[in-house]
DNA sequence: AAACAAGTTTACGTTAACGTAAAGGTGCTA
DNA sequence: TAGCACCTTTACGTTAACGTAAACTTGTTT
């Protein structure tokens, strides 16, 4: 017997609520077993979780991941046809991703400019509140 | 007198409807000037909204990408206090960033490793309908 | 002048992704 | 056996980010 999990087990794990596991669920991108009526996950499971939650992190909507997932799964039968949709969704998200990983880097950049920003302006504060002191004697009044 | 622009040029160059950028106007993330009641864009106002749009692919809502603009803009006359906020948010965001990159490495490895067996799995069909072809003299049935 | 394109405000509708009770079962344990 | 802790279903509520329609102004083309 492989390793299982609680749903709370898996909502402390990953910090979502159980209702949040529930949901996803209910649109149908888990498939829990049941002892009774309670769920119990496997592995397979976790998987699918992280791989949801990680799609939601790079702005994937609940849909998208169960169509993503719902391909996937038809391949492992797949038809010539399923194979080339697969393989056409996949090159739409690359894309996706290379844009995102773009606007990332442009991100970045802005960001370490304002960084740079943000410090000379600190820096220059300092510099005035030396200045301040050497000729009054006291602390600027914004400390 | 520098370059300006209606709703709709924007509109059509960023590919969104004038709904959604007086929408941002509302929230407070755009505030283009007035001849008459018509409203009439800078390009500062066009950098605004281009920034808006990539923070929206990169999942940030627009309340959090109107505190963004907010702490810049008082960052130019900003206090300390200000300051360190600035910094505090902007490093946020690139742990944020981080994290981003990473989920996309995966997911480009996944999707690496699907569109290879993808074209196994084609390849093997392919394989089939020669066989069929070679002992049966007929194209097999899938094509 | 009449029509047409493009702009405006106001306001109600919609979808996704949960939050939040309410009401109840199951199994341990003090 | 009473009380927890944890699980369940059902169902209504909420927020963000627009869509959509109505009713109106303003400028310009025929």
């Amino acid at each position: 017997m492989s390793k299982t999990y609680s749903i709370s087990d898996l909502a402390n794990e990953f910090d979502i609520t159980t209702r949040s596991i529930r949901f996803y669920e209910d649109q149908e991108l888990l498939y829990p077993a049941r002892r009774g009526q309670t769920r119990i996950y496997s592995s397979q499971d976790r998987v699918r979780l992280k791989l949801t939650l990680r799609g939601k992190r790079l702005g994937l909507s609940l849909a998208e991941i169960r169509e993503l997932f719902e391909l996937w799964d038809e391949t492992r039968v797949g038809s010539e046809k399923q194979l080339l949709l697969m393989l056409n969704k996949i090159s739409e998200r690359r894309a996706a991703l290379e844009q995102q990983m773009k606007d990332i880097a442009m991100m970045q950049l802005e960001l370490e400019n304002a960084e740079i920003r943000c410090r000379q302006a600190l820096d220059e504060l300092h510099d005035k509140e030396e200045f301040d002191e050497k000729h009054t004697g006291a602390p600027s009044p914004s400390s």
